[in-house]
DNA sequence: CTAGATATTGCATACGAATGCAAAATAGTT
DNA sequence: AACTATTTTGCATTCGTATGCAATATCTAG
């Protein structure tokens, strides 16, 4: 029969009370005698009644909306953070938007319509977006920024991952079995993730009065790593290939084992995110990552605060998921 | 200073108009002269004005929004689905609202808080949610399934696959070079696409008089193909492996270059899906799939449409993309 | 310059739910 | 029973935009 779905006055009207009742009931610590809300709500569950959320929305200037800002979620990278983030939300009664930025020519565009729905929330999952557009565009939700692009005093939530020490750890070890020769393999040089991984690894080398061989450029994808690496290895023979992500990563493993280069006898290889698929068998790549679901905990609990709290910067520790790709540590 | 979002009243106020005028500029093809609609619009701009969408939707029962219901967007197989659908509803000022049913214990409970937000479309790319229940719930939107639950006469929207064809293809390749001990590994055996992708085999393999070895159940998963196949092929020798997804296939190769099992010489893999890493290079997975594209391509056009048109069924036919992982043909 | 046709605009109301305030119902007290 | 204290409910308004209808402005032609 697909009833179109019925309005609290018409549901008001079935149980002889007023449409002021009927919301009473559907809001929690509201003055109602617990045996009419319990016998509306039998009723609404009856009809398949549901408070309109538009409606409320509007009302109450709070629309339960997150807006996930994310490149792409063909990416495991992102998309397996996504996926938890999504889950933390669900569980506490949020919505998330989906915006999708990577194939999009006008980004901002796309933020502007998903500001008209008057999200609560924005999280900023993408270094693709500027955080001063974000905030220009969605003027009245909450920003909260997990991207790395630097704050510089903007007042805003964010989480942020340091990965210093843990880029140090492998940088120690791999020095202390031998290696001299680093290459680190950016993914867009633009980006400030990149940007900062690649300097927290010149740091971790500095230390040992050693610097990157040569910086190679791909473009985050398996492809490029593997196209860079072949290009790379034919010419040089570097010891350790750094790259931006873990996709890169296994692109340079397999180019490595089409030039019969043997890893990580011959080549250590190190990842960045800790996507689940850097651990299958055939891959194995070491990487430097976020303990488990970490990030989106963190931005799950900003969202879950007032709003009108002050803004929290949370630092997110990496830690380092060993794995095949690079030597075990000699006894 | 974040001017909480004007409205239209102040907006009007500002330009020396009404309000109605306001909304005028926004609506295409509205009564409203043409430099009005551009000074309007353009002061709009300037103050970063735009209608707020609860209102618009609650006035004109039309939310322009589109919830998604998937299992997960952690695996690639549905990541990248859902990525090429979002972008094409965001190119038609569709919002996406996202909806992560795999890791929800109750997922109707997820769909009826979507439901509240009078959702226009609802586009079931998930096995895990039942027709029938997403009808209930979601009375007054328009649903489109992506699943592969039979529809039996529903008057829904559907797109649905056929790999009848491209299975026959594969099997009688495979068998032509002499193959003959198949294997099906399912994922999750109550899946619909699960049983009618092993039902597709199975006819074609009885078109040769032959049948499946053996069934092995996974789920899904890279670590299930792999431990499946190993527990598998230690005990029997088969030829051929069939996998539900690309995951499993890739598990299962795996496993088989541990046990020193030549791909594709003593066993040939094929999976289903065609997500990109079984095309990478360490993988090779030869595997069934839609043509790139194709199901959300069918997906946007059919929301486009005017929902009070009748449901329209589409057959998306699957291809087969060769890789290494079976043999090539003899010349 | 004016009547009539047409192009623009404003007014008033509707969409569905939340909530302050007042009215009604109930409980408690003497 | 009478009256107060308290709980529960209803009334009326609000949120911001869209739109039918009426009012006004602009244009055309005579």
């Amino acid at each position: 029969m697909r009833s179109k779905g019925l309005t609290s006055v018409q549901l008001a009207k079935l149980a002889g009370v007023s449409s002021a009742t009927i919301s009473r009931a559907f809001t929690a610590d509201s003055l109602i005698k617990p045996e009419t809300r319990a016998r509306i709500l039998a009723l609404a569950d009856e009809h398949g009644y549901r408070p309109n959320a538009m409606a409320r929305s509007l009302n109450m200037s709070q629309s339960r909306l997150v807006a996930l800002v994310v490149n792409t979620v063909a990416n495991p990278a992102e998309g397996e953070g996504l996926d938890q983030l999504v889950h933390r939300l669900q569980a506490r009664e949020r919505m998330p938007l989906l915006l999708c930025c990577a194939n999009h020519e006008d980004r901002n565009q796309l933020m502007r319509i998903a500001s008209a729905y008057r999200v609560d929330h924005v999280v900023l999952y993408s270094d693709a977006v500027s955080i001063d557009d974000a905030t220009d565009i969605f003027r009245s939700a909450t920003l909260v920024v997990a991207s790395s692009e630097p704050l510089e005093g903007r007042a805003v939530s964010d989480v942020r991952l340091d990965a210093s020490a843990a880029t140090r750890q492998v940088v120690d070890r791999l020095v202390d079995i031998g290696r001299r020769h680093f290459v680190y393999l950016s993914g867009r040089s633009s980006s400030h993730i990149d940007k900062q991984r690649m300097s927290w690894f010149s740091e971790a080398l500095e230390a040992h009065s050693l610097a990157f061989d040569i910086v190679e450029h791909g473009d985050y994808s398996y492809d490029s790593g593997y196209k860079e690496a072949v290009l790379l290895l034919r010419r040089s023979r570097p010891d350790v290939i750094v790259c931006a992500n873990d996709l890169m990563a296994i692109g340079v493993k397999d180019a490595a084992s089409l030039l019969n280069i043997r890893v990580p006898e011959d080549l250590a290889i190190v990842g960045h995110d800790g996507v689940a698929l850097a651990n299958w068998e055939a891959h194995s790549i070491t990487t430097i990552m976020p303990l488990e679901g970490m990030v989106s905990a963190a931005l799950a609990e900003i969202i879950d605060r007032d709003p009108s709290a002050p803004a929290v910067q949370r630092v997110v520790d990496c830690v380092v998921r060993w794995a095949r790709s690079t030597p075990e540590l000699p006894r």
